[in-house]
DNA sequence: ACCCGGATTCATGTATACATTCACGCGCAA
DNA sequence: TTGCGCGTGAATGTATACATGAATCCGGGT
């Protein structure tokens, strides 16, 4: 694999596993003596983490990872209250059930095995993913899709910080059903609605969750 | 300036104004040479150009000026629809009708100088811009204008390619103000229904104007 | 004649050397 | 003591040399 991509997808990861906190400066001899490349491919990889949003300018010359403020959490799904809920009812409006049968499938199991641990809790959030691929794939719209992608990875980033209690796990399940069943229905308004309920009470636990804490 | 900021700009813009057509191949040393920087700067553009969506990677080593067919133009606003829409709302929302009432006095008096040529035309879409500036502010969501920055920037490519006619320019204007004392008057449901016509029209506007050809 | 394989070539990917600029600190003067 | 100014340094910005690998073209075989 490219050295440039290989250095994007691990701080990707950091960041986002929070192991380079919010704030973090990101030198680039640095970045390049701890991954043991060049600076040319850290630079590439420090271009794609702003363009993600991961990463800002803190001044002219220094970059930092990004904040994760809890106005910029509201901000956030706030965004994606935009972007899911067309994604949801263009899904619905294409009626092709088949990838969501499949995936109803998926996260019911899932759901079953929340309490097998660590496992379980991966499965989970794999099952989830392949929801939004099979959103994204029925929505049929690149752009809509690559804008998506940019704030499910903020998401992430705030999925680690909110410890998910098995509780909010089953009822966010129950949520995702909801929104599936509307798209396996073709009920285009039902989509809609359910997915901005769902966010909103995912943003609700989050913030409860961080209590107010700004994590710069 | 910093010479990979300069490249950035000149690429963008040719590629706006279809200097660089759909599909022309983007190679690092020709581009090099002819914007006399090194391979490096240029290889920095290039990624903010592929991030941006104007460029994407043909294959795995060649990258391209982004296609603008059909299909990809009713994507845009598709992804604009839901952005406009919720960047609307939240203006309204918001109540601080002062710089509304500012660029309404703006659009209007641009409205009347639109058959003056070139400058009218000029001073008319700078006009919209601030329009769109002054709604990003007061939506007061860096994510949300983040996004509304890419799907602007092939809004504009569209622009180019659609020949506007003085009267949709007329009538888009029209379609503007009812946005604009929507938020003035701090209704939200309008706002959002109103920008949805709006982008509608320009929909239609722009794919009966390109015929259908796609302009690969 | 057609197809397969390998060498060649050229663009990209990476490393590194050089240029530049900003920031910090030290020293001098008021 | 404090403020200004210059020098030094360390970071980024740029250029270029080198490595890698994919696409093409040519030659041999079937």
């Amino acid at each position: 694999m490219r050295a440039s991509e290989r250095a994007y997808q691990r701080l990707r990861e950091e960041i986002l596993d929070g192991e380079l906190a919010p704030g973090a400066p990101l030198g680039e001899v640095e970045q390049a003596a701890r991954l043991g490349v060049s600076r040319t491919p850290v630079r590439e990889a420090f271009a794609r983490l702003e363009a993600d949003g991961l990463a800002t300018a803190a001044s002219a010359r220094v970059l930092v990872v990004a904040e994760l403020s809890p106005e910029s959490i509201a901000a956030l799904y706030e965004l994606r209250e935009a972007l899911e809920e067309r994604a949801a009812r263009l899904a619905a409006e294409r009626r092709d059930p088949a990838p969501f049968l499949a995936v109803r499938r998926r996260i019911v199991a899932a759901t079953e095995q929340l309490d097998g641990g660590a496992d379980g809790l991966t499965e989970y959030y794999a099952a989830i993913a392949e929801l939004d691929e099979a959103v994204d794939r029925a929505a049929g719209n690149p752009l809509l899709t690559a804008a998506l992608r940019g704030a499910r990875l903020h998401s992430a980033r705030v999925r680690r910080l909110a410890r998910h209690h098995p509780a909010r796990l089953r009822r966010a399940a129950d949520e995702h059903l909801l929104i599936v069943d509307a798209i396996i229905d073709g009920d285009a308004s039902l989509a809609a609605h359910a997915t901005h309920v769902h966010l909103h009470l995912s943003l609700r636990h989050a913030l409860a969750s961080i209590g107010g804490r700004s994590v710069a």
